[in-house]
DNA sequence: ATATAATGTAATATTAAATATTACAGTTTA
DNA sequence: TAAACTGTAATATTTAATATTACATTATAT
């Protein structure tokens, strides 16, 4: 799995704590440490499924305009890495019934994994999320 | 995630499937298309955990000796892939209170996250893999 | 009008991870 | 004692993830 899932979130929570003004993407690209090409092609994603928004030119940027409660981490990991549960199974030899057979099986319960999964990714919103961070920054000793 | 989880779920159904005898580890990559020092690494680890046996030599091989229903998916996944769902957050910057928490913040939240695939994952033992087997093979038009 | 600051996106380069290969020591059997 | 295996380390290759460059497009401010 490539980290596109969290570069979502934690671009998402950036913008979810700057609702009053725009972010460029390299404001957010500074917070978690990649390339700013990389955090516009997440957010594209996420613009494209209406979860933020965007505005080019000088004063522009992102930000996000729906409720904090109204996203939750099912939906981004759908939309930024879905079947990346998915095994890359090598092609097996279709003379042995097991390598005939393991990729449609495998392929099987991954999907029932996924969806499984899904079931827990969604009792967390971005709203989750902000008061996971603000415990942890409370919790931390300087 | 590499894919030694769903190598090893392919070499203990090929095992499975011959419990009379020892199978080589070129007879299990052959039906598996990865090569032969894979499925001896990826054993060397299940045989660390008493699932199969191995023996050296001559008539040498692999061979899995426990109870079908005795290993289900999880055990497998815990031995080859613990840890693995856990994204690989770059560091990020620690001035933003966003990049100071998100990454612990998503370790708690993915270790919940693996918690709860185990739940699904134990549902499926070797006995319930060989059955699907058996049904895809049924179920193909040849 | 025009310079500037932003997004949008494709193309390419680089880095890191997964996998394959080689090599060889140790074991068992015939 | 030769042959057929496992066990494992070291290295090479391939593939996937990420970064970088480049540039078109859009909006703002002067």
């Amino acid at each position: 799995m490539n980290s596109d899932f969290t570069l979502a979130i934690h671009s998402l929570t950036f913008l979810a704590l700057q609702r009053d003004r725009m972010s460029t993407s390299d404001a957010i690209s500074e917070s978690a440490g990649v390339h700013p090409v990389r955090i516009r092609k997440v957010l594209s994603l996420l613009k494209k499924h209406g979860f933020i928004k965007s505005k080019e030119g000088t004063g522009g940027g992102f930000i996000f305009t729906l409720d904090l409660s109204e996203v939750n981490l099912w939906d981004i990991y759908r939309i930024t890495s879905e079947g990346a549960l998915q095994p890359k199974c090598p092609d097996s030899n279709k003379n042995c019934i097991v390598g005939a057979n393991m990729k449609r099986v495998l392929f099987t319960i991954f999907l029932g994994a996924e969806e499984h999964l899904g079931e827990f990714l969604k009792n967390y919103t971005i709203k989750e999320v902000i008061d996971l961070v603000n415990q942890e920054q409370n919790s931390s000793c300087d």
